[in-house]
DNA sequence: AGACTAATTGTTCACGTGAACAATGCAAGG
DNA sequence: CCTTGCATTGTTCACGTGAACAATTAGTCT
């Protein structure tokens, strides 16, 4: 390989002192112009980019941006890694991104490579923790968190989702149409969002002055084998008119099994998925569906990456939405 | 945040020379034992880990590969970084992604900006070219292309997939099946394979013996809204018996064109799809595809890593492989 | 001219790490 | 007791960059 282009190399070249060629290089006012811009011509002709390890040796920090995720094939953070990558790229941000599979240990040392790179910030999904309060050590790593929120040394930013008053309105959009008997299918986890969600939705059913029917209720750990099954005996049952879907995984495992029967998926049960992949756009019909605010999560993970060094720790949540089929 | 703990900060906390610690945490053999124990423990406790920074200024190499994709929500890619970043994960890998939106000028930036941080490795689905023979610079950059095939100086390998043969075994399988009006599909562009996968269908049709149609061979510049509206066309047009799509956008686009018209969307029309998105099993009666080898792809990805100092310029092809529908 | 500013260029140093070499201590053999 | 050899520890240096300070040049004013 051909030796690296560096300023040193450039200021021998030119016969002048590497220092005139750094400052020219940073857009220094104190370099006369023509040395300047000879200087910026050779640098463009020998191919001369930036030593990244050696700015970060100075303490001028790296330009890296850590990106933890369970994994980036679930369209909901491939959708997000991509508007984040995109933003990245405008600014000039090294994007690394590590998959966690929501196992802490991996997470665990995920956060210590982006230490070894000294990662100027690190966006997370956490892992779900055992206990509530089990904190998690960061080492001087400043971290937003994403979706959940964990105990984490270090957190300047937390972004959630608040999809919560999202699964009320579809109750309660479904018991105006005269549905009676409403099922639900959600995630059992304590720590996470799945209680919350279960809640949200019998608050909906309080509201509408509606009772609960357990036998139409089922929580479980989320899938999409979960979802399917229990949408395939739902369905069996003939009990339930609609059925409302308290996470991604379980929605697509829920359309599968709606869509294995044909004709109109959506013929003798109101549906309402979560989550908005594109593929959800081409069902027959379109389908009624709780919104998640990608773009605007991305978008907002941008700005606060701006603020990394703000003092104050900052909680929002984005309201998810209900978007109804047409 | 807390002072950074260096490998200085440990050896003057106690008080011996920053190389005996050096040395102990790289495994050197001349510490003695007792010293070694010491400083590893002194070291966990106080969260040393290695500065990346100042390993890669020594010339130690960076650990560090990049990804090269047009985006990460077509998930065709996303399994494919999905796979390579969980291998990344387990060699300890930095893995750094850059989005090209197929764009040689982003694309060049990223190599650009690759080459700031010294990556070990590059891996990239080229941007396609507006010639041939257009070089592109790479300054050192050890890069494996991947899917197509450019002139990048520094390509150590190439890993293309060869869907030529699936494409010809799909029409010889729709022509067995007594279809005579087969139609088609794909892509306009003339240095990627959109032409090569229209040769491919028409070598098929010659050796099934079968005329082609012009009517129902449509080539254009790919996108889902494309294959849509060339499905309705063909749809509309009640010529042909079957449809073959060559190319993943495309083929997404077609499947909204059949579902779109309710009950078994391949009533009337035998369909074989590109790709393989995780929704086109759960399409009631299944789909025919063209399945794209992702995770062999992503798996000799990996092993070429391994070999990036390699002399010679590999180039292989993997096989696409026709799957029926049930 | 002499002196004094302003503009431009040069020199040295530190950042964290590990190679190369230097120095220390200790035990065995004479 | 002194030498030799080995195990262990220490010192110095370079990697590429830019801050801080030093030095040089050119230009202006009295």
């Amino acid at each position: 390989m051909a030796n690296r282009v560096t300023i040193k190399s450039i200021a021998k070249d030119l016969g002048i002192s590497h220092m005139t060629v750094s400052r020219a290089l940073s857009d220094h006012p104190n370099v006369n112009k023509a040395t300047r811009d000879m200087i910026l011509t050779r640098a463009r002709e020998l191919g001369y980019v930036k030593n990244a390890a050696a700015k970060a040796m100075r303490g001028d920090g790296t330009k890296i941006v850590g990106l933890l995720l369970p994994n980036i094939i679930n369209e909901f953070y491939a959708r997000f890694a991509n508007a984040l990558a995109l933003a990245c790229e405008q600014n000039s941000l090294h994007l690394i991104i590590h998959l966690t599979n929501d196992d802490i240990d991996q997470e665990h040392a995920a956060l210590e490579r982006l230490r070894e790179v000294q990662a100027m910030a690190v966006l997370m999904v956490p892992a779900p923790r055992r206990t509530r309060d089990e904190i998690t050590q960061s080492f001087g790593l400043n971290i937003i968190q994403l979706v959940r929120e964990c105990s984490i040394e270090g957190t300047t930013a937390t972004i959630l989702i608040d999809d919560l008053s999202a699964i009320e309105e579809a109750v309660q959009h479904l018991a105006q149409q005269g549905h009676t008997q409403i099922g639900y299918i959600g995630a059992n986890n304590k720590l996470s969002s799945g209680e919350l969600r279960l809640a949200a939705f019998r608050t909906g059913l309080a509201k509408a002055g509606l009772i609960e029917n357990p036998e139409i209720v089922q929580t479980a750990t989320p899938s999409f084998e979960m979802g399917r099954s229990c949408t395939s005996l739902l369905l069996a049952s003939q009990t339930a008119t609609a059925l409302i879907c308290g996470g991604v995984e379980i929605s697509n495992g829920a359309l599968a099994a709606l869509m294995d029967r044909g004709e109109d998926p959506q013929a003798d049960i109101a549906f309402v998925g979560y989550g908005d992949p594109s593929y959800y756009a081409w069902i027959k019909g379109g389908i009624s569906t709780i919104k998640l605010p990608v773009d605007q999560l991305a978008q907002e993970a941008i700005r606060l990456l701006q603020y990394t060094e703000s003092q104050a720790v900052n909680t929002q949540a984005l309201k998810a939405t209900l978007t109804l089929r047409p």
